[in-house]
DNA sequence: CGGAACGTTGACTGTCATCAATCTCTGTGG
DNA sequence: CCACAGAGATTGATGACAGTCAACGTTCCG
């Protein structure tokens, strides 16, 4: 198991983006040496793990968290999505109240710290050149989510979100992308900062426009990438930040 | 001039906050042999830097830049705040239309390739430490730019972003913080996804309130940031993100 | 079978975006 | 020094949209 996997299976998503040529693909695989040093973890749905040292960085090996906060006045704020083969360092959390990673599905974990290889110098610099590009990944991923929340109506803002968890965790098939949600309405609600109710309005008018099904109450489908890409910009973004990096990792 | 320095001058903020303990201070002095490698650069205010390779890493001397994209139909969005000492690629950026910096005030910038070190081992490993910790704290400010958008009802929202500001290119004494905003009123709506009336509108609120004081069109003075901390969670996040900086960078 | 968590729907309210008009600064040229 | 122009900022009236609260349906669990 030295390289992290997806949650589930993903087949070559066949549809084409307008990404600028200029972004890379992927990032190179996480060294095994990291391995050796890293203590496994596993954690299950729904789980919390708090950040008790800002020394320690963890490396999500499959699984999907969020990095949640409080940061009203009680509401929880979901901030940022973690996927299989991201590096999370509590540094890169702002000391908000109740920041903690949350476990969306049964996840594994490596837990390593941030001095164990100061001795390699070789390891170091591997593993400080595969940070820096997950970081930067992620840092990406939040400037698209910052766009997605803040210049997107509410009804293509879920629409983006859900082609983004689809092509992390679904299958691509002829143009349409589908997967089960490891997110409950109200999570989905608390990371798209929209209420749980308006979601539910808005996934309702999507369905009745075609442009997502549903299956049961999690398996959702989004019907047409091609359209929704299209559509809205933001969508080819996404497709370049999630469908290749996981046409790398499979 | 081997340190990034800070648009303006700085004097230590006074006022406590209750951050976490876990959180660091700041990041080490980017050594000079940086100095060596990179092309200064000098941007004039409102001039605009399109992402030529992706190769490219841009080091913040002095100024103020955003990221800039064009998410949605015609809209400009302001993605993200760069600060001196700010580390920026390409690949932090998503692949959206329109993406680019500008400055918001003439800024010195450094232009380096990524692959300019690999020869150095030594300069590899401390630079890429360098990279790595400055995009940690990019995550983290994104982060709790995220919660500030998400969470806060706009009024406050405004304040916090003031507060920011004011902590990162003002001056601080006797818990007020002033600076003069290098964003006109429709840049700062474009980054707090808000629109230029309602900010003028919100701004007025708060003078009313006496939250905050402006001289003339640009200056704004934080009246309270005591007071403003207590109040809002996110306000005692953004001191310790950029007060603490501050400190560090005089 | 019952209960709890989750999801949906409706009526109402508050907030923010929009459009348009007016006002205030700033710099330029006479 | 003043007049002017143009950008930027404010303010008002209005409509669209999302949040709130409450009730009801559904699914999943013991």
């Amino acid at each position: 198991m030295a390289l992290p996997q997806a949650g589930m299976t993903a087949s070559a998503p066949s549809v084409q983006t307008n990404a600028l040529p200029m972004h890379r693909a992927g990032r190179p695989a996480l060294p095994e040496l990291l391995e050796g040093h890293g203590i496994a973890m596993k954690v299950r749905r729904r789980q919390r793990i708090t950040f008790a040292s800002s020394d320690q960085i963890y490396v999500v090996q499959s699984g999907l968290l969020v990095l949640s906060a409080n940061a009203g006045s009680d509401r929880r704020q979901l901030l940022c999505l973690l996927y299989p083969g991201d590096v999370f360092s509590p540094a890169q959390a702002p000391p908000l109240d109740g920041i903690g990673m949350i476990a969306m599905t049964d996840c594994e974990l490596s837990r390593l710290r941030a001095s164990a290889f100061e001795q390699d110098q070789e390891a170091t610099l591997l593993i400080n050149r595969y940070i820096a590009e997950s970081t930067s990944s992620m840092h990406a991923r939040a400037m698209l989510h910052i766009a997605r929340l803040s210049s997107l109506p509410s009804e293509t803002r879920v629409a983006a979100f859900l082609l983004e968890l689809a092509l992390r965790l679904g299958r691509v098939s002829n143009d349409q992308v589908s997967c089960d949600l490891p997110l409950s309405r109200s999570d989905i609600a608390d990371y798209l900062s929209l209420n749980a109710d308006t979601l539910s309005r808005i996934m309702t008018r999507l369905k009745e426009r075609g442009t997502i099904a549903t299956i049961g109450r999690s398996r959702t489908i989004v019907k047409s990438v091609k359209k929704l890409c299209q559509d809205v910009p933001v969508c080819a973004a996404t497709m370049a930040l999630h469908a290749q990096q996981q046409l790398e990792a499979s």
